[in-house]
DNA sequence: CAGGTAAGTCCAGTTTTCGGACTAACCTGC
DNA sequence: GCAGGTTAGTCCGAAAACTGGACTTACCTG
């Protein structure tokens, strides 16, 4: 996890993530939607490729132009990214701003929980600890 | 999102909140673990602890002696370190360290899922856009 | 009484981040 | 054909955050 959080925990990193799971794509546009300084985006960028997390791919050339992608890798933050947004919203909303409502593929509104993957029953705070037993 | 991140987006506050949720609940443990400079996790022990994420409760008195202990609202936040645990365990594994198991109450290993609360289907990078329909 | 533990604070130096201005290379409408 | 807009950055100096290490206070232990 530590590792983890040097690549993705710096600071817009993942807001520019999100960005991109959006479908927005471009520099210009993240820069507007998130309002990083765009040297720190840029930056940032940058190390998210390095990282495998994006790709950086030309989208026309005369002008050269850029967009980023999600690898296999930075597709699978998506989960990281949803329960961010939930926590989120149930616990600093009403400072203005209506929360970003994402609807699912089975038509629902989408709501992330986490559930462990063995027993499918919901993760609790409680319900799990350090595992003792060898070889589990 | 972006305001979740300006409370747990900084520099070692995920790790501290995964130390709590661990039961490391005093400062010199932290420390110890996760190597973060003294004042820095000072600081952020004080900044989750405003954002009423973290509880500063006194263990002794004489001398004084202070953990730390999460409400209710910091305890939601297990879902985003369980996924983040994840990810890194698949992506950044095998640079030495073995990654942490941890036994969920059913009796395996926790492995987080993140699922749709509305179908119980696992959430797909693509399986999710903006509602544009009013009121879903 | 020497040594250890716990929870910090203080300091000075380094690293990041910040906002704003700037560049280069096109397109668009008039 | 040229003023204005778009895109993807870079460059700058100032401000903020982070860093390791030393220091402090107040116990407890042998």
């Amino acid at each position: 996890m530590a590792r983890t959080l040097e690549i993705v925990g710096e600071k817009w990193a993942l807001l520019a993530l999100r960005e991109v799971f959006l479908g927005n794509r471009r520099f210009d546009e993240m820069v507007r939607r998130i309002g990083a300084p765009r040297d720190t985006l840029a930056a940032r960028l940058r190390s998210l490729v390095g990282a495998g997390i994006l790709e950086r791919r030309q989208y026309s050339e005369h002008p050269a132009r850029y967009e980023y992608r999600l690898t296999t890798a930075g597709q699978e933050l998506y989960p990281v990214i949803l329960t961010l947004m939930r926590w989120g919203d149930e616990h600093l909303a009403a400072d203005g701003k209506a929360p970003m409502v994402l609807e699912h593929a089975c038509g629902h509104r989408l709501v992330a929980r986490v559930v462990c993957e063995a027993c499918g029953q919901p993760v609790q705070p409680r319900s799990a600890r350090p595992a003792t037993a060898a070889g589990l």
